[in-house]
DNA sequence: GCCATAAAAGTTGTCTGACAAATTTTTGCC
DNA sequence: GGCAAAAATTTGTCAGACAACTTTTATGGC
């Protein structure tokens, strides 16, 4: 009675398929999300036992294969704590395992939070990448802006050799956590690099633009001068942001680009 | 001839466990993980189609479903994708979906490695904090730091105000990707804040140590100084980095604390 | 009555077989 | 050769079964 099977009807076997009820993108992955959101609205409190396999599945009419297959997801992700012949539970710690961005290409204000959070980090980056750099890290760097410097000259497209200069930069700082982050990030904005690369990118200047900041920024890590680096980045993340209409409040950047050439203010006192 | 079973004897259908050739934390999980590491290795190229079910049901020497579960994941992470009737293949971009840290507790250098990310992120996080803070931003963090004091007086456990000071933090750069990715790393340090509120913390001074820590940087977030706030935070997590034993080479930081105060160099110019 | 041991029930882990639904390949016709 | 129908493939799902393990209950001895 109290079961309110949401996503299949019990009777008919097959053919519930996209009834316009759930989101129907595949019937293990409905139920998995159905699961995360009870853990993480608390329905399922953190140590919890679940209901059994066979209770999900008579719940929402699905075999249990296909709980099974949803129960998986939620184990790796590190929802969930299966032992055998005790049963499942809430993980103490549904936060901790991975982190993850809205599926689907970020737009609007999320693309600029995103944006943000990668400003962050590749600014701190390149702060340490210009700390720690070794000549080989300067090769790889020289090569990626080379290989850019090309496509602005030719009006191809560099997006891949600009993502190559920036996963350098990281790969700078030899820290493989960093590293790994940045590309993370990095893959989250294939779509956005187009604007800067593209036919009229080209037309109006925004690659050699971008180029432009490239060596800056190149010119800064190979000095080994961290605050110029910094600001360097800041400046071209900044700007890259704005290239792709990305950047209406981020005033930490502004902010940053003011912060390096000089100190006015200490000097005027 | 090809096959390399290299998980279970076709031949028993159970009691194949734990033989000491695989991993063994589950049939499905270990499954996942030759996938994934041949994914990631290169062995299934980005785009190419992987093996029917039936095919790696055989070669793994387990059943179907075993295999489905094991894919099950790796169509979560968005590194294979899968059409009914077509069959599998490796995703055009395995990176993208979710970034994840090593599971288990961090020590030793990749503590170390994570630390500094952390302290990327929590420094801009902090500057942005001083811009952008809120009454109710200050409310909040004043709480958790109150609390703090009154943990540190009486010798209790100021962990979980710890957390939420900092989580307070990131909530007043009101960028919900960055709360939330400082709450992600939040979550991977929550053995490692023991030393600093345990006993021995108390008696040694390092509770009160990070509680000046966390005035100093509630000062600089109230009076909304960016730059001052970045170096509070800068001096925290390396301090913080110090009293978990992980700042070997986390040469940034040092050098961030030593930018802010005054500009030696250039006034002895 | 109480405790240790054995039996029973319940739960996850895995196997097998089957069918539906969708796609790809082959076949047959013109 | 081109095109449409049929066959073969492949994933998606269901159903039942058994093994391995844990928890609970029942039983017997004292």
């Amino acid at each position: 009675m109290a079961a309110s099977p949401s996503l299949a009807s019990t009777a008919a076997p097959g053919s519930a398929r996209g009834r316009g009820v759930g989101p129907s993108a595949g019937l293990s992955a409905d139920i998995g999300a159905a699961l995360e959101q009870r853990i993480r609205s608390g329905a399922y409190a953190p140590g919890a036992r679940l209901p059994t396999e066979m209770a999900l599945a008579a719940e929402f009419g699905v075999s249990r294969a296909v709980v099974r297959e949803a129960v998986a997801r939620l184990k790796a992700d590190g929802l969930v704590a299966s032992r055998q012949g005790s049963g499942m539970s809430v993980a103490a710690r549904p936060d901790s395992g991975s982190f993850k961005l809205a599926p689907g290409t970020p737009a609007g204000e999320a693309l600029s939070h995103i944006f943000e959070l990668r400003a962050l980090v590749e600014t701190g980056a390149a702060e340490l990448a210009a700390r720690r750099r070794t000549p080989a890290d300067l090769a790889a760097m020289y090569a990626a802006l080379q290989a850019m410097g090309e496509a602005v000259r030719q009006g191809d497209d560099g997006a891949e050799d600009d993502d190559v200069f920036h996963q350098a930069i990281a790969a700078a700082t030899h820290n493989p956590e960093i590293r790994r982050f940045v590309s993370f990030l990095s893959a989250q904005f294939s779509e956005s690099r187009r604007p800067t690369w593209d036919a009229a990118g080209h037309a109006t200047g925004r690659a050699a633009a971008a180029q432009a900041e490239h060596e800056r920024l190149y010119a800064a890590i190979a000095a080994g001068d961290a605050a110029a680096a910094r600001q360097a980045a800041a400046g071209h993340l900044y700007q890259a942001a704005a290239r792709v209409g990305a950047a209406p409040q981020a005033t930490c950047l502004e902010a940053k680009l003011a912060v390096g050439p000089a100190h006015e203010e200490n000097d005027h006192g």
